[in-house]
RNA sequence: UGGGGGAUCGUCUAGCGGUAGGACGCCGGCCUUUGGAGCCGGCUACCUAGGUUCGAUUCCUAGUCCCCCAGCCA
């Protein structure tokens, strides 16, 4: 289905009317001062998506790195990877505003030769008192009434580094009075003696997002220049910026509400924070909802897709379930990855009807929702593992899984009966299952029509391949608006989002599992070759959170 | 108490004057060579009050509630 929205719906209309000559330019603007997360996806979707809906159209990635002091490399790098990542591409339009900066000046100038613009060099704390409140409106810098002449000489020596940090700003002349406190003669230009990442100390006046932003989609042809809601009020701003300085073509802007996800942490700030304070291994950690942590716990980029899709693009602030995100990567991994058996708690099994020495290949199917996926041969012989689970001495009413006397099947292979159980002299706990199995049960032979109550996934123990599992648990908080300012915010992070490490058993064909492979273990869940299993040996980590591990997390957090 | 936005199932989201639809979730049933899979069924919504109209979620008026804005962040 072709995704429909308001956003959609001005497009198409301004295509239609010829508007930009029925071009469509969007673009993705990051600052380059942090990962992206889960909610760069909506947004990315969204701008990359409308180019590529309609036919010649284009989304530029822009890094938006107009503040030296935040802005780093290492983040430029991760934003590109993560948007091919996620399967968007820029057919070569990528630009800095930092590239502008010399363009972003000249315009500077031009407003300050209209009388457009002035030096104001109030410190920041009367700015701020001269600017008036919510209610009371603002007045006059006694700056501001200087003349062009000295603007421009003032602006040019505060290009050419005469002045200390804070000294003056540039600021846009519009009107003190006005009740939208953006157009409050809005700072155009600081003075900020740091190096940037990418001009170095070339400049040591930096302009402003307010500024910078509609002049950059200007200089690219952006005709749809898409934000979020919170700058809806700049909207007067970078319309009169546009205007202001004649930039030769005018953009759009519209706003729509960003992702909240419900219990997740969201903010680069505090993304930021926990990579900082070591709360998490890095940017790429499982547990938090980065592109890279998602993409690491086995979210695949076509989940994240169809995600972004559904949840749809609206005015109205909302806060997704973070259950919807994991049904649709459910959903995907269910079409795409192979069932494979794999024993988290292994219970020793000797069947002892069956010949010390033998081995059968079973054929297993690799993905009964998908039957181009094949089949694959897996070793059966006398010594299994089953899952602890599988098993019960004493088994409660609904238990029909195994227990002393009773059959079950194992999948793929035979009817098997427990007829004895081994345990430790010491401590009393089951050691060991001593079984027969029938061999007329051959899963798939002909004259084979015996029902079992269940059926159960088992490795061979001479054919195992150790592995280790992470079960991740998202990293989930509360209301964090509800925190007292004095509180450390962390306190209220769930303490099982890594719920246990633990050595599982997998059958042998995965152990040439790529990196990144994902699989579906029977009964247990969605599992994803770690990248860092390199160094640590096969490690799988779970892709989608036990149901009943969610409902003790929110459960937890109500009730805190 | 200024300005800018927004209110539709528990949660997202359609609808643009004519039976309020979809998805997640939840509940129930079925399936059984494993399900957290699959199949079937059910659940619950138009912020309020007036008005216009044959008819209002939709148009008008007045309220109510929620979000954003007082960085030399973006």
């Amino acid at each position: 289905t072709v995704p429909s929205d308001f956003i959609r719906d001005i497009v198409a209309a301004d295509r239609a009317a010829g508007k930009h000559n029925g071009r469509v330019v969007t673009r993705f603007p990051p600052e380059p001062n942090g990962y992206l997360h889960i909610g760069h996806a909506k947004s990315i979707c969204l701008n990359f998506g409308i180019a590529k809906e309609n036919p010649g159209g284009i989304c530029h990635l822009r890094f938006d790195d107009t503040n030296p002091t935040t802005e780093d490399p290492e983040y430029v790098e991760a934003i590109q990877d993560d948007v091919h990542w996620l399967g968007f591409d820029w057919q070569g339009k990528k630009f800095f505003a930092s590239d502008y900066f010399e363009q972003l000046y000249s315009f500077a100038v031009v407003l300050i030769q209209k009388g457009k613009a002035y030096v104001d060099s109030l410190t920041a704390e009367q700015m701020r008192e001269y600017r008036g409140t919510l209610t009371e409106p603002g007045r006059n810098s006694p700056f501001r009434a200087r003349s062009i002449e000295e603007n421009f000489d003032l602006f040019r020596r505060m290009r050419a580094g005469e002045f200390p940090d804070g000294a003056h700003v540039l600021r846009a002349k519009i009107d003190m009075g006005s009740p939208n406190i953006n157009l409050r003669d809005p700072v155009l230009y600081r003075i900020r003696h740091a190096a940037h990442y990418r001009t170095g100390t070339e400049w040591c006046i930096y302009p402003a997002y307010d500024y910078a932003h509609p002049l950059s989609d200007a200089i690219e042809g952006i005709t749809h220049s898409i934000c979020t809601l919170e700058f809806e009020d700049h909207r007067p701003l970078y319309d009169w910026v546009v205007a202001e300085t004649g930039a030769p073509h005018r953009p759009q802007q519209i706003e729509f509400a960003r992702l909240n996800l419900t219990f997740a942490v969201m903010s680069k700030r505090k993304l930021l924070e926990l990579v900082d304070r070591k709360l998490v291994a890095g940017w790429d950690d499982p547990r938090i909802p980065t592109i890279k942590g998602l993409r690491r716990r086995g979210y695949t980029a076509e989940a994240i897709r169809a995600f972004c899709e559904h949840i749809g693009v609206a005015k109205r602030d909302a806060v997704v379930e973070m259950q919807l995100l994991e049904y649709f990567i459910r959903e995907d991994l269910n079409k795409r990855s192979p069932r494979v058996m794999a024993v988290l708690n292994p219970l020793k099994v000797v069947i002892e009807n069956y010949p010390e020495d033998a081995i059968e290949e079973m054929e297993a199917v690799n993905n009964p929702e998908d039957p181009s996926a094949g089949t694959r041969r897996v070793p059966f012989s006398r010594v299994l593992y089953i899952e602890q689970d599988d098993f019960r001495e004493d088994p409660p009413k609904q238990f029909f899984r195994l227990a002393p006397g009773r059959e079950v099947r194992l999948r793929y292979a035979y009817i098997m009966k427990c007829t004895g159980v081994v345990k430790d002299p010491e401590t009393g706990a089951i050691t060991e299952l001593r079984c027969t199995y029938d061999p007329d049960t051959k899963s798939g032979s002909s004259q084979e029509q015996r029902k079992v109550k269940a059926t159960i996934h088992w490795v061979s123990a001479a054919h195992a391949v150790p592995a280790e599992v992470r079960l991740y648990n998202p990293l989930l908080t509360t209301d964090l608006a509800k925190i007292p300012p004095d509180q450390d915010w962390t306190q209220s992070l769930n303490p099982q989002s890594l719920e246990r490490l633990t050595g599982c058993l997998v059958e042998p064909g995965l152990k040439q599992a790529p990196v990144g492979a994902r699989f579906q273990f029977e009964r247990t869940g969605y599992f994803c070759v770690d990248p860092d299993s390199s160094q640590t040996g096969l490690v799988f980590n779970r892709t989608v959170s036990l149901k009943d591990a969610w409902a003790k997390i929110e459960k937890a957090h109500k009730t805190s």
